[in-house]
DNA sequence: GATGCAACCCGTAGCGACTACGGGATCAAG
DNA sequence: CTTGATCCCGTAGTCGCTACGGGTTGCATC
């Protein structure tokens, strides 16, 4: 009986993450043992597709899986908690604007050198001396 | 004799990299082999600096190692890879300016959620709002 | 109810680019 | 000749998956 239960293949699709991804999430503890058919194929409810895609979205915005697990707790209890999400959000900011600041430095290196590679025929390649320093 | 060969220690400390890194960039082919004392421990040459300098500052700037290795094979021979060598590293400038379009994005969704959550007490989180999606 | 085949099971190994560990050998200074 | 730093090597761990392979199960069709 019972219609109800997702497959994995399924809940998988319907988060947008990959099936083996899923049995990996729940072999580290981020997601919980699902309940299984007499077959022992593991068979989800609604709640587990909304965990699944709250980490997605989680892992799309730049969180590691140490983090979700600290934002899943934190996302159960009540009001309190509010101020430590806000805050654990405001460090992955910092992160990565850290992360942006590295990029864009790096791009004007890699643009300079490559400018200056058009500027004629060069005996030795601009870009070959940039990066041997 | 020959006060001249480097260990590995001095030769990583000398270019700024992990020692451990030297013996891993040897083991896949990165980094030559290099002589061995009688009792078989590395001994570097200069030109053996400048290579790993190269590498590492290849890394710096975002290449990956199979990337690197084409660079060295292109930094031997002559003039001609010279703009082999600015192609790569062009379409290397294109996948760091969608690195960054893609952080930038992410950063927007992330300040939006904390600005949220500083208009008032909220009863939800907005930060794990947004997560949830 | 037999059959076929998609979907699932599990454990394990691989990716990139390192880093760390452990137990033993060697080097250089005193 | 002793001490202590450095080096040797192989192996395993990191992060976040992804892939493989050989064996079950689920379900629809005949």
């Amino acid at each position: 009986m019972s219609g109800r239960g997702l497959t994995i293949g399924r809940l998988a699709e319907s988060a947008g993450v990959n099936l083996e991804t899923v049995r990996y999430y729940e072999r580290i503890g981020l997601m919980p043992e699902p309940g299984r058919t007499p077959g022992g194929h593991r068979s989800y409810e609604p709640e587990h597709r909304q965990r699944l895609r709250f980490i997605r979205r989680s892992r799309e915005l730049g969180f590691g899986l140490d983090a979700i697990r600290r934002l899943i707790a934190l996302s159960e209890p009540g009001v309190e908690t509010c101020r430590e999400v806000r805050d654990m959000a405001q460090d992955h900011i910092t992160s990565v604007d850290a992360k942006i600041a590295d990029l864009q430095r790096l791009r004007r290196v890699l643009r300079q050198a490559v400018a200056d590679c058009s500027d004629g025929v060069a005996v030795r390649c601009p870009v070959i001396e940039e990066l041997g320093s």
